[in-house]
DNA sequence: CGCCAGTTTGACCAAGATCAACGCAAGTGG
DNA sequence: CCACTTGCGTTGATCTTGGTCAAACTGGCG
């Protein structure tokens, strides 16, 4: 799972109290529960704009979120998308570096930073478990810089096809709630390349599909040696 | 600055003692002197290796590292360079995901996992510190993926010199440390294109240089336009 | 001097972008 | 109930950016 409470290692980068705060995640979910606010989104509202205060940070409900950056012409990269459980908007900057929009329609519970930071003094651990989460987006981060870098169009919507299936762990059909566009902004690619290479690929047989927000992997070790060639 | 103990804003994601560990940072670094070891590799040397025990973390002395990413085919991506005063290895996995390298000459303070554990006991507002380094390296992170995705190759080139002249607070002839594959690397592209783009500059008379690692700005403006056009 | 590693330049090529058209399903309004 | 629109997704034709391949250049060093 990813950007999640309650997945860190027994190995973290922590004090002796963290092994206590692993069997005791569901304090920190329903303390947390206490000091925060549900708050509903339509598709494509934007949760929060890049240069906004970044005065509190969000955890998913229901829905997809995406995390946008801009550059000044409108050229867009989505730096991740956030499912049900995912946190994201931690932040320490006074402004936001990134913008935050609803995939679909969202529900979020908000979380404001002077609440977060007086139950931290209450459960020390929820501090590292907020560490954790910041240390493994940027993880996420460093592998996603080697795939836009590094990469073939066809490497990398392979890989984002097992990424996605992992994280939702997809059995058969795998839930798409993004377009295509969004796809092509998180892969670097123009909507067009990702048509083609998810054609390509169900022409081979690899994935199925007939609805284009629900597709069949149906051979994952080819697609998995794709991303490793 | 960047990746450095002591730029938090006021304003960081923090409780009340981070303004005192503001004032008191020169402590912190007394304190991580205590802790620290002095590391000396030579240049091109592995610092550590993706898939080592993530057991310490480190601070450049003096010197330039670059972090790493790999495909199993040798496709390289540079995640960042780190200088003097950077921290860089901070991780909460058991194993690194990514290498660090000596690009000339480095020395380094390592710092052991435990001891730093030991030290956040007595000096709470290390963790912090600590934590604020990882969101900077996060923002950084993101910034760069928007330049991978959607920048043409002038575009990151001339992003790459102006950020490259911030972080080492040049006037006037720019140290450029690194080789021109490494630049290539960190901006996913390749050698060649790196130097095509470098003689276009050059001819145009934004930039000057005869030694390929000292590289004059002369005109900041025509960079930074190409940045954000 | 000759070699070596790194840099630069040129000629050519191809992956993916751009431009354009078409398909298709879900509204909308007459 | 059926034209018409709208928003995506898909496919094809063509173009461009940056990659590949190859050769020349440069400075340091045994």
């Amino acid at each position: 799972m990813f950007k999640q409470f309650g997945h860190g290692t027994v190995d973290n980068f922590g004090n002796a109290e963290f092994t206590v705060a692993q069997s005791g995640q569901l304090d920190t979910l329903t303390a947390l529960e206490r000091i925060g606010t549900r708050r509903s989104f339509a598709r494509h509202e934007e949760i929060y704009a890049e240069g906004a205060a970044a005065d509190c940070w969000f955890m998913v409900v229901s829905g997809t979120v995406r995390i946008c950056k801009l550059l000044p012409d409108g050229r867009r990269h989505i730096a991740e998308f956030c499912f049900s459980g995912d946190c994201f908007g931690l932040d320490n900057a006074t402004e936001r570096q990134v913008s935050a929009e609803a995939v679909g329609a969202v529900t979020v519970m908000r979380y404001s930073r002077r609440a977060t930071e007086r139950l931290i003094e209450e459960i020390p651990s929820l501090a590292r478990q907020i560490c954790d989460i910041t240390l493994r987006d940027l993880a996420h981060a460093q592998s996603h810089m080697l795939l836009l870098s590094r990469m073939t169009a066809p490497e990398r919507v392979a890989t984002f096809l097992l990424e996605l299936s992992e994280r939702r762990d997809a059995r058969r059909a795998l839930e798409v709630p993004m377009s295509r566009t969004d796809i092509a902004d998180y892969l670097g690619l123009t909507i067009e390349t990702v048509c083609r290479v998810l054609s390509v690929f169900k022409r081979d047989g690899s994935i199925a599909f007939s609805d284009p927000h629900r597709i069949e992997l149906c051979d994952r070790g080819a697609l998995a040696e794709m991303c490793e060639a």
